[in-house]
DNA sequence: TAAAAATACTCCATAGGTATTTTAT
DNA sequence: ATAAAATACCTATGGAGTATTTTTA
């Protein structure tokens, strides 16, 4: 069945007449004519029924009709829909993140983003690093923030677009709580919780106090800051985070966070993409508002 | 919205793969490529998306892609009905009928066609001739099935299929009852309950004593044959009505019914069409099965 | 190295045009 | 006489092919 033929068919059978249907078709009566009768010899059924000047549409002409016009009428939605997403009036925003930027850093930036743009959907998955980098090779995502720690894959672009410090963090009641400075020394006896590996956060401090040839006791693993956090309140060990996990701990006093001195926990944070992928409108303006916005 | 454009790009869709959507298409994978680009030009959208060498719908794409389902499979639902027409298993015949043709000779006759063709819809309306004439006109019928009588229209066809005789009924009491034999004479003085004018039995009856310069009596007019045997059988008058409408009241002895003498109500039953009308093989069929089985 | 997609080119079918004839009101 | 559809004929776009190159796994 052509479609070219079926549309000439369609407004034959609308107007019920071979040069109306053309004049509304911006093309000439004979191609009309001729179209309908290429339909006809297609499906070798008479569709149109000519009785001296009158056109009427024959039963098989009719029941054509109806699908023809269901056709049209989703061929007009489908356009519709192109323009919907151009005037980002629909569409979708994939994205990943890693625990830090996807607990702390994205929510409030996504929530003014999603304010200027109500009709577009925002997906945020946050996962480990490791899970997120998959599903971007997996192009599951548009892009992702991620901490920098892992090693990151050859398909994948990655620009840092701020930074992070990690900071140790103790109980008020901890004795090291009321310490001006804290040296790596300190931290040998001391009783550690801390993320999974394969997190960016416990790869940087792994890292670093593996480069200054320290152990460390590590008690407990959790795979979320927060729980983390309140281990920590309660005296059970101590832990080193992201520094914008603690605007509520700080405020409130349940946890005391120190630098340490001599030991570079400064990390990037990543905007992380696969090499081949075109970025549409609405992703180049999310990722906008998200690199400007991520900065203060 | 190029449907050759779409229907490549709907395959891409389908195997993410262009030379696997080519294979299927039967087309070069060039080809498909080209008329893919073309679309995606023509909508200003990226459609596909390729990550390496794997091939991924954009969220466009997606969108895309169920619209061009949908109107596939409403293609491929035409097509079947389509060839439903052809095998029979959908159809219908429309057919206009005069009183005595639809009431007495046809119901039978469609009903044995029904159970040959169980799908085919068969839509038969009875009314007056000149109703039945423009219905033809407006094409509102496939074909219809009147008595001889009036005039019709230079744009039908009329073939004669079989003869109707019309004959004098009257009650089993009335005195020309038990007659052998009646003249136009015994007509005079009788009371007439005829059908109305405009209706074929009433024009053959009229014009024949008309012919013969005899005046008759109508008391009633009824548009209805049934009524009318009924008021004969009462006594309240007498009627001429088509031998085919009698044979129950013949059965059960309840009107009797009788030849005019020298009055020829011999008429032909037509079968007329409008003369441009192409008939779909339904229609010839049901025709045929009219015009053989209207003879017995 | 092999497989998939893109590119370059060639060819021809047909969509679409104009001019004209036929038909029906 | 007028308006609509059919017919005839012409042109050019683009659909589809083959051959080849590029890319990536």
């Amino acid at each position: 069945m052509n479609f070219n033929h079926l549309r000439s068919f369609y407004y034959v059978g609308k107007y019920l007449s071979f040069s109306e249907a053309a004049k509304n078709l911006y093309i000439s009566q004979p191609t009309v004519s001729i179209q309908v009768r290429k339909l006809e010899e297609d499906l070798q059924t008479k569709l149109i029924e000519q009785l001296g000047k009158k056109i009427y549409l024959t039963d098989a002409g009719k029941r054509l009709y109806n699908y023809a016009s269901e056709i049209f009428k989703l061929t007009r939605e489908a356009n519709l829909m192109i323009n919907d997403i151009s005037d980002f009036n629909i569409g979708q925003v994939l994205l990943g993140a890693g625990t830090t930027a996807g607990i702390y850093l994205l929510p409030e930036l996504l929530g003014s983003f999603k304010a200027e743009y109500p009709k577009v959907e925002i997906k945020l998955q946050i996962g480990s690093s490791k899970y997120i980098i998959q599903r971007l090779l997996d192009n599951e995502f548009d892009f992702a923030v991620i901490g920098e720690g892992l090693v990151i894959d050859l398909d994948l672009i990655s620009q840092s677009i701020t930074k992070d410090e990690l900071v140790l963090i103790v109980s008020p009641n901890h004795p090291l709580a009321t310490r001006h400075a804290v040296s790596i020394l300190d931290l040998c006896n001391e009783t550690f919780i801390l993320r999974e590996r394969g997190s960016s956060s416990r790869e940087i401090f792994e890292n670093a106090i593996v480069k200054n040839n320290i152990k460390i006791n590590v008690a407990m693993e959790f795979n979320c800051v927060e729980a983390i956090k309140k281990a920590v309140a309660a005296n059970l060990g101590i832990s080193v985070v992201s520094n914008s996990s603690l605007k509520l701990e700080k405020q409130l006093n349940v946890v005391a966070s120190l630098k340490i001195k001599d030991l570079d926990l400064m990390r990037n944070i990543y905007l992380v993409y696969h090499k081949d992928k075109e970025f549409t409108n609405i992703i180049k303006n999310c990722i906008r508002y998200i690199t400007l916005g991520i900065e203060n």
